[in-house]
DNA sequence: GAAAAAGATGAAAACGTTTTCGTAAACTAT
DNA sequence: ATAGTTTACGAAAACGTTTTCATCTTTTTC
């Protein structure tokens, strides 16, 4: 807490307080002569800008917020790294908020964020939203909103996500082209756009090859690793059990792999997997992981690009952006015959 | 942006802003009454106080900052899921920077930071640190900062970490005990604490077993993947080369994995190996990766835990607290007979 | 029933900036 | 020399809170 401030720099310059701050902010108003002064005290005594004081003035506060529902998960590690490499570029700060797939948390903290602490807000729902009121009343108030990854239905927003549906249409194709006749999908609870579109894409290539869709297929999982594994051991006991599997988020992968080492079923003898992941070492595990990799770094880029020309205003008229990057298939041994 | 302040509100409801404000903190010099009146009515506008207005005021950001090298990486991911649970639980607001372990952009972070944005810092230092003059500047004013991970050699500073001497010690002691002779240890470029005391343990189960140290199996590694790749794979090929490997922290086991993959080593035939890691995966890897796991999510937790009462100067005296949560070594194929 | 105490409210200063506006002094053009 | 323009600076208001202090009313106390 540097207590020196204007005030106190003024007087050592013996100039006033607004010349000073003119100086600073580099003003056509002072003379290169004085701000060159300026400049060399602040330095000298070591001055920092209250932004506090700065941002109630200009009301600009110079940091976004990103909204997510975990942190400890390779794809919102990556997304982060992503908007913070454009952030920090832009000289904004960034408040991260954890949501825990909690739609309460979810709302109060939008909530908060009205009072006017960020200048945009980038978010990825969670899986237990119906409709947050909370976020379309600040969208409908002007307030800039980025959706990524996890987006809403609705037409009028802004978002950066993959391409969900062919992602799923071609790991499906995938297990079908090994052999798979009874492919399972695996889906977490709630409603997530990338879950779901998957899930049309996994229903889509079934069609595509006349392999009849089989409700008790549609793997439903919770957000508890060992109940999954659980859900997902029953599923392999059943009758007509699955010959393949589609993960539609990584941890699911990896609950399936626990769960065929317990009950002795190998991967991709008995079943073949494929998952979408951003998990670095799939090509190291046992079997290697075919994988569908959302460019979870560049979503966040972008995401954040798109955010502040939102906050710059450099939209064209109302034109709402909604950008697509492409997720790439990588075959492993995890689906291969 | 919600254009509604105490001075709409208080308007609104016929009062002075002075009453307004003290209603919303509930201030004992209002009646119980007119609380009630202001409370609905701050509702029923959805009124949000303006942060900075607050913060200027009360000299109180109600903001931390978390500054870490990296966010794509296991153990901060989880560290900062820790450090969330706290201050989310303490009403305070977490500002995230990276320094992508350089120590420039270390040293603006916290310059930046001492115009009073945060209440305090939680910091694991970059790796070409050598000794922060802005940090040490920032601590000796007082200012709440607690070092996690990787941090300070200087005795006066509050850290939480883990025991990393005591690790390296274990993870090496583990390779002796099933044969191995020539055991490397993988560091990485720059100053760590972390490395520094892992190596130092290395060093001492060598000795304790009478193993003769060897300087060329000491192998500092690059921040670069595809570098270290190269780097460990001429390391396995040389004469007398390891036959096994501790490694200091994850990403260079991964390296470590298909650096032996290219030149047909097995693991744990030809070389085991063991790593620091919090890799959820390291038991499906091929072959399961045996670990020494630093409690991310607990030092993270219980980082936030100490700054908190730093700031609420719960302190006792001026005690420097020294938290140290154990690792847990879990053996696994990769370092098996 | 007067003095003292308690209760409820409001006016205004303060936090540290930014910005608008005003105004000297210096310069330019006639 | 005079009017106009430019240059360089300062005074003061504003941003939206919080907090101190004063004020007025009501209640309590002896």
């Amino acid at each position: 807490m540097s207590s020196i401030n204007l005030k106190r720099l003024s007087q050592e310059l013996g100039l006033s307080i607004s010349s000073v701050s003119k100086a600073l902010r580099d003003s056509y108003e002072i003379s290169a002569e004085t701000k060159k002064r300026v400049l060399e005290m602040a330095e000298k005594l070591n001055y920092q800008p209250n932004p506090f004081a700065s941002s109630l003035r200009r009301k600009k506060s110079q940091s976004i917020a990103v909204v997510i529902p975990e942190i400890a998960n390779n794809y919102f590690a990556l997304a982060i790294n992503g908007i913070q490499t454009v952030a920090q570029q832009k000289g904004y700060h960034v408040l991260t908020y954890l949501t825990h797939e909690n739609s309460k948390d979810q709302d109060s903290t939008i909530k908060h964020l009205q009072g006017g602490r960020v200048d945009g807000v980038l978010i990825s729902l969670c899986s237990d939203t119906a409709n947050s009121q909370q976020l379309t009343d600040l969208q409908s108030a002007g307030f800039p909103v980025v959706f990524f990854d996890r987006i809403p239905d609705s037409p009028g927003c802004p978002t950066v996500s993959t391409d969900d549906f062919d992602g799923g249409f071609k790991a499906t194709e995938q297990l079908i082209k090994t052999g798979c006749k009874k492919i399972a999908y695996l889906r977490v609870a709630g409603y997530l756009s990338t879950t779901e579109n998957r899930m049309r894409g996994y229903l889509a290539a079934l069609d595509r090859y006349n392999i009849p869709q089989n409700p008790k297929l549609i793997i439903e999982c919770s957000n508890d690793d060992e109940q999954n594994q659980e859900i997902i051991k029953k599923a392999l006991k059943m009758r007509g059990r699955p010959d393949g599997i589609l993960s539609s988020v990584e941890k699911l992968a990896i609950s399936t792999y626990y769960a065929c080492g317990e009950i002795n079923l190998k991967i991709p003898r008995d079943v073949k997997v494929i998952s979408f992941s951003c998990l670095r070492t799939a090509s190291l595990l046992s079997p290697s992981l075919s994988t569908i990799t959302p460019p979870a770094f560049e979503i966040g880029k972008e995401a954040a690009s798109l955010l502040f020309r939102m906050i710059e205003k450099k939209m064209f008229g109302n034109r709402v952006e909604k950008t697509v990057i492409k997720s790439v298939l990588i075959e492993r041994n995890s689906s291969r015959k």
